[in-house]
RNA sequence: GGUCUCUUAGUAUAACGGUUAGUACAACGGGUUUUCAUCCCGUCAACGCGGGUUCGACUCCCGCAGAGAUCACCA
């Protein structure tokens, strides 16, 4: 059989990374047994609707790389992909369950069913629908609700994640099926587009498994087949217990991207948060992930979203990249990520600086305020330079012999590359006979005024000898 | 309140009856000719509680406690 999964999301804002992996895993194992992953776009919600979720939505999965064989923008032999186009269909069911006499048109009026409920709050009795059900029911036509006619039992199913499951009649109700906006719920909507996209495994949050037996009843009372169920344990909120969500501050997966965080980071970070392939194996490529995903190394119980790791994982992915695929590829990645003072600078100046800046970075937004001395001069802040744990220990005619010192050396150098400073470093060390931690620190704050900075001969290096040597004679006249 | 689910260090997790309970992040300490970072080494730190079953239990069973989900004309 081949393995059918979806990710239906609703337009109602951005998806935050919370939500993200319910992406995740339906592609994974999609792709890993050649199946199909489905996008469709539950937007039966007029009043929650948001305009341009759905392109946020596309545009977060296209960054991270999990593309859709059928849904928006790519069509697919079930098309429309939208909910809000598929009306008739879910009318079609719905007539069909009228004519079997499993759904009835409810004419009561939503007071009336606000009434009830409290009435059960007040005794402490659990609400249910069914036992309020209207004498008459009037014929169905738009602008009254349509009720599911629910048969109480007991029902037993497997989930995925959490095991065997069962549940007594009680939880069964008459659940509203279509809204009297003429509109479908959720409830009903997904289980008809699912039976007709051919959804082979239905993965979703935990949330929804207090309703699957409801679910389950209409499986049967529409005669359609039930699917596999998925249950994804929530992602945790930093503090307290609750589900992670926008209100906790969560942000959307595209805020990361526009923050420099890389597409494999986030992917790795999220797949691995609830699930794992019983390995000590941290890093995974995309690839990877499709191969060793599983369904039964699924976490069931929830996880905490822990920012920290995730840009670790960031900072592993950038030096992965520069690694294995070069300082092109990963310069590729940088646009828009530089000081604005960069823009004087040609990409190969640029390549360069990333060259010995990039095993510093966690996220490429730390390009614009680490690199800001390699593309203007910087201010000469002398209580800097005069502070610095190092260089308080030398005295201002120290301080400036030993500038002196150094210009004259690095002017005097036939070659200026990165072998060539180190040596000439070298000799003006034991030409004072001072600690590199003095000397190094002085030319070092002197040519970039900045808290830290790469090696200093190879910051050297990229900077030249005439930017270089006119900052340090800038700093020695300032004295 | 009903129904359902979950419970290994601060965090993410490994273990699927027999281990000194492993790994990673974080924290702390140290090392690599300055700083910051990388990298390397080390330290701290966990099986929610109580009963069973068993020669033996983190692992199986039963209670309890704690946490969470759900009970919408939202998804």
């Amino acid at each position: 059989m081949k393995i059918v999964t979806r990710f239906a999301p609703s337009p109602t804002g951005y998806i935050h990374i919370g939500n993200v992996r319910s992406a995740i895993y339906p592609y994974l194992l999609a792709r890993q047994q050649k199946g199909k992953f489905i996008l469709r776009i539950e937007d039966t919600d007029r009043a929650r609707y948001v305009d341009g979720a759905t392109e946020l939505i596309e545009d977060t999965l296209k960054w991270l790389g999990l593309d859709w064989d059928e849904g928006p923008i790519v069509g697919g032999p079930n098309a429309p992909y939208f909910q809000s186009e598929r009306m008739e269909i879910y009318h079609r069911w719905a007539r069909k369950l009228i004519e079997s006499g499993r759904a009835y048109a409810d004419p009561t009026p939503p007071e009336q069913v606000e009434e009830y409920r409290k009435k059960c709050s007040e005794s402490k009795i659990p609400f249910l629908y069914r036992n309020f059900r209207p004498e008459y029911t009037p014929e169905w036509k738009p602008g009254i609700p349509l009720r599911f006619k629910a048969e109480p039992k007991p029902y037993e199913w497997h989930d995925e994640v959490m095991g065997d499951m069962h549940t007594g009649p009680e939880v069964l109700d008459d659940i509203i099926l279509i809204k009297k906006d003429g509109y479908p719920t959720y409830n009903f909507a997904h289980i008809v587009d699912d039976a007709e996209m051919g959804v082979t495994h239905v993965m979703r949050g935990v949330e929804y498994l207090s309703s699957t037996p409801n679910y389950l009843a209409l499986y049967e009372a529409l005669n359609l087949p039930r699917p596999k169920f998925v249950s994804l344990p929530h992602i945790l909120a930093p503090q307290g217990n609750k589900k992670l969500g926008k209100r906790d501050g969560a942000k959307s997966a595209t805020e990361y991207r526009d923050d420099g965080v890389l597409p494999e980071a986030m992917l790795n970070y999220l797949a691995c948060l609830g699930w794992n392939d019983g390995t000590e194996q941290e890093i995974y490529t995309k690839d990877e992930l499709i191969e060793r995903f599983s369904l039964n190394h699924i976490q069931n119980s929830g996880a905490r979203y822990d920012e920290t790791k995730l840009l670790w994982l960031n900072g592993q992915w950038l030096r992965r990249v520069f690694d294995e695929q070069g300082a092109n590829a990963l310069y590729t990645r940088t646009n828009g990520f530089w000081p604005e003072t960069a823009g004087n600078y040609d990409d190969n100046y640029k390549v360069k600086v990333l060259s010995i800046i990039y095993d510093r970075l966690k996220t490429l937004s730390d390009l614009r305020s680490m690199t800001g001395y390699f593309f203007s001069e910087p201010n000469i802040d002398l209580d800097l330079l005069i502070n610095n744990k190092f260089i308080k220990k030398l005295s201002e005619s120290e301080i400036e012999s030993l500038l002196k010192q150094s210009i004259a050396k690095l002017s005097s150098l036939k070659s200026w590359n990165a072998d060539s400073l180190q040596a000439a470093l070298n000799e003006l060390l034991s030409e004072t006979g001072k600690k590199p931690a003095e000397l190094f620190s002085l030319i070092r704050i002197a040519i970039s005024f900045a808290p830290f900075s790469p090696a200093l001969h190879l910051t050297m290096e990229v900077l030249g000898r005439d930017v270089t040597l006119s900052r340090l004679n800038a700093v020695a006249r300032s004295i």
